[in-house]
Order: C-alpha cells, then sequence, then structure tokens
DNA sequence: CGATTTTGACCCGCGC
DNA sequence: GCGCGGGTCAAAATCG
C-alpha cells in the first residue's frame, strides 16, 4: 500500500509538489540530453580531511557550511564500507541545494562532501549586512566567531564519530590507527563537472594515501586544489551574488572549503 | 510540539 | 530485457 502510494504520489503528486523537481529536471530533456544534463550538473566535491575527531577535537573548524541540512537518506556505497548520507537544505523549501557526504574508502578520517545545486536564500551567517533578510545577527562576525559551532557542524561530525565508534567496531579499529595524523583539517576542494572530476577525485585519493605516509605540507594541498583554477571560476560565479560576498571573504580569510557556483543556467 | 533523523522501499539511469 | 547501483521519498521514531 505504502508503496503503492508511493508510485502514485511520485508520479501525480510530482506536478502538484513544486519541491520534486528533481527528477523532473530530467525528465523534459531527451535521453541523451538528459544523460548529459546529469552531467552538467554543477557538482563540486570538497574532500575534507579531518584528523580522526576522536570525540573531543571536534571543536572549531567550519567543517564545510553554515547552512542547516537535513538528512534525507543514506545508502551504503559499493566498493566502500562506510555509508554515503544525503542532505537537504532545511532552511528553504525552495532550496534545492543538495549536499553527500561520505567517507574515503581508504582514509576513515576523510570526508568526501559533494555539494550539488545552489542556495537561494542567504546563509544564517552571511546575513549581515546588504542582505535581503537579516534574520537576527546584524552584527559584523569576525573570522574567529563563524567558525563556532552553529549545531548542524557539530551533529554532523559527532554523527560521524558515533558512527565509527559505536555502530563499527571495525570502523573504530580502523579510524584509530589514522588517528596519526594530528593536523587541524585539511579541505580540498574540485568542481566538477566534466570527466576531469575522477581524475581529481583519484588525485585527491592518491593524496590522501601519499599524506598518510607522508605528512606534506597541507599548504601545498591548497594550492594544489588551488592551482586546479576553480577559484577563478568559484570566486567569478559568486561575484554575481553580493550576498556571498562577506561569504567568501570569510572563506578566504580562512580557507576555500566550500564553493557554491551558482550558476542558474 | 516541532524539527530532524532513521529505515525501507521504489524509481531511474546505465551496463550487460 | 534484466540486473546493478545510486538517489529520493515517505512514514515512523527520536531528540530538543
Amino acid at each position: 500500500m505504502e508503496k503503492g502510494k508511493q508510485h502514485a504520489v511520485m508520479d501525480g503528486s510530482l506536478s502538484l509538489n513544486p519541491d520534486k523537481e528533481i527528477p523532473k529536471e530530467l525528465k523534459p530533456e531527451t535521453q541523451e540530453a538528459a544523460s548529459k544534463r546529469r552531467k552538467v550538473v554543477q557538482k563540486n566535491v570538497v574532500t575534507v580531511k579531518i584528523e580522526a575527531n576522536v570525540g573531543k577535537l571536534k571543536n572549531e573548524g567550519p567543517p564545510s557550511d553554515f547552512w542547516s541540512w537535513r538528512k534525507y537518506g543514506q545508502k551504503p556505497i559499493k566498493g566502500s564500507p562506510y555509508p554515503r548520507g544525503y542532505y537537504r537544505c532545511s532552511a528553504s523549501k525552495g532550496c534545492s541545494a543538495k549536499k553527500q557526504v561520505e567517507r574515503c574508502r581508504s582514509d576513515a578520517s576523510m570526508l568526501i562532501i559533494t555539494y550539488t545545486s545552489s542556495h537561494n536564500h542567504p546563509g544564517p551567517n552571511l546575513s549581515d549586512t546588504n542582505l535581503i533578510q537579516p534574520p537576527k545577527e546584524p552584527q559584523n562576525i569576525p573570522a574567529e566567531d563563524l567558525p563556532v559551532p552553529p549545531k548542524q557542524e557539530q551533529q554532523e561530525e559527532e554523527k560521524l564519530t558515533m558512527t565509527t565508534r559505536e555502530k563499527d567496531p571495525a570502523e573504530n579499529h580502523f579510524q584509530y590507527i589514522q588517528s596519526p595524523i594530528n593536523s587541524s583539517q585539511d579541505i580540498i576542494a574540485n568542481q566538477g563537472e566534466d570527466p576531469f572530476t575522477v581524475h581529481l577525485e583519484r588525485s585527491h585519493e592518491t593524496m590522501g594515501l601519499l599524506l598518510d605516509e607522508e605528512p606534506l605540507c597541507y599548504s601545498q594541498l591548497m594550492t594544489f586544489s588551488t592551482a586546479i583554477s576553480e577559484e577563478n571560476d568559484f570566486f567569478d560565479e559568486l561575484e554575481e551574488l553580493p550576498t556571498y560576498s562577506s561569504f567568501i571573504s570569510f572563506m578566504r580569510s580562512n580557507f576555500s572549503d566550500e564553493r557554491i557556483p551558482a550558476v542558474p543556467s
């Protein structure tokens, strides 16, 4: 029954619920176009390296974003002992921003976050000055204040840690093995929209492995990611959004850990 | 009480 | 045409 209902809902409610525009986007195109479309969708692969937050060092360090994400699914990935979590922006219903969080198959301390689409609303922290909707924090927030824990981040980190520690003893074991890396956190961002993405991802994996064996300077990693020349695109795109201006500033101040290429078309 | 998370089932695209 | 993998939704459970 529920199943049948689901089917009906998906098919019929689709038109009624603007929220389900996701499947709709793929439909109206030809198969070939759809295929292409799927790949062309703005996809940001961000590899975040966190020193195995053993459960107490989770403080500091904005893992990725300040937006609120609502988990809407989780699935085990073939070839990876860790499941992948699917998050959606919960700040606005019309916001189609999505995020996938999965762990590196070789590095339990490496989080691979894939961002899809962009937000249609200002973030909770960015809204400080020239904003459309100043929520409740009209004061400027220094970089030090921003990293402070919105609860989403903490939850995310905690969840991961918990999952690793309480659910799978094996993972726990694995994680501890990776503990040695006591560095702050490393964030590598990639903008994937071409087959190159695969290359980049692979490169990162390799780097991660290398890092494990040889603690290179994280700065180098940043340089590497920056060298990819996505920052240019990234900022270029963001330049169009005054709202993100402050956000970028902050990001640049700290590190480029996230980028939302708002590409309308 | 509300929001969010959790879990299972279903659908879609792709490969064989 | 069937199977696989990935992605999303929906209802129930849980937490604040």
